[in-house]
DNA sequence: ATCTCTGCAAAGGCTTTGCACATAG
DNA sequence: CTATGTGCAAAGCCTTTGCAGAGAT
């Protein structure tokens, strides 16, 4: 993506400001309030072209569908609800030390943590 | 599954000797070797089966597909190679402590630890 | 004007489901 | 014998791709 399109700016502003991560179909339907005709097939496009210049990281729990969300090098731990499988990004306060050690031979470059459980809402 | 039958014991057994999580497809592979006939379907309602029991969990990392291994309570924590794409589960030295904290209200149950890197054979 | 990006629809890959037969209990 | 489990193939998601036209530079 070397061109500047409304399409473009409004999927990237979708995702800077959700706060959580979200999945593909929560951006797309987002980001067609703003720009009506986007397809889903552009919302993947981006996506994956925001993946690669490291600008989004994708956010995986195992029956979840795939999310994805801004990238500023802050989130990287995060709560799984169980009961509405939603995901949050929760303040990071492992202050970047990784939360277990890898065997010799392994180079860490570095690491995610999921918490899981039950969120405010579903208490 | 209420009763046995030799494709579920297969992919229990494959899924518990794999040391590490295994991918459907890898799981069905190796099951075949040791019930020839057996179809893709069945490994993954079985799958299903073992997760809704507790008895395997899946393990996620962005980008590669969902994998499965055997739920012992002790591999909370994993490694991605960037390179290979493998996956390891690594001994776990958190000594079940949550790595990071949870704002007030979030419940947390547990949680998983993913470092990612270059593993030794990719170094 | 040129080359990239977009929307649409078709194609792909992985997972689930329907159904008739096999098989455990 | 009866109900559950299996294999196969079809159906269902979600994601990617091909293409002609729209749009950015």
């Amino acid at each position: 993506m070397k061109r500047k399109t409304r399409q473009g700016e409004v999927i990237l502003e979708v995702i800077r400001s959700a706060g959580r991560p979200l999945t593909p179909m929560e951006i797309h339907r987002r980001a067609s309030r703003r720009s009506p005709r986007i397809g889903i097939a552009t919302t993947y496009r981006h996506l994956k072209d925001l993946g690669q210049s490291q600008q989004v990281v994708g956010v995986d729990y195992p029956g979840q569908p795939h999310r994805y969300e801004w990238a500023d090098g802050k989130d990287k731990v995060h709560f799984a609800c169980r009961a509405c499988d939603k995901l949050f990004a929760l303040e990071d306060t492992t202050e970047n030390t990784p939360p277990a050690k890898a065997p010799k031979g392994f180079e860490v470059q570095g690491f995610e943590v999921m918490l899981y459980g039950t969120c405010p809402e579903c208490e």
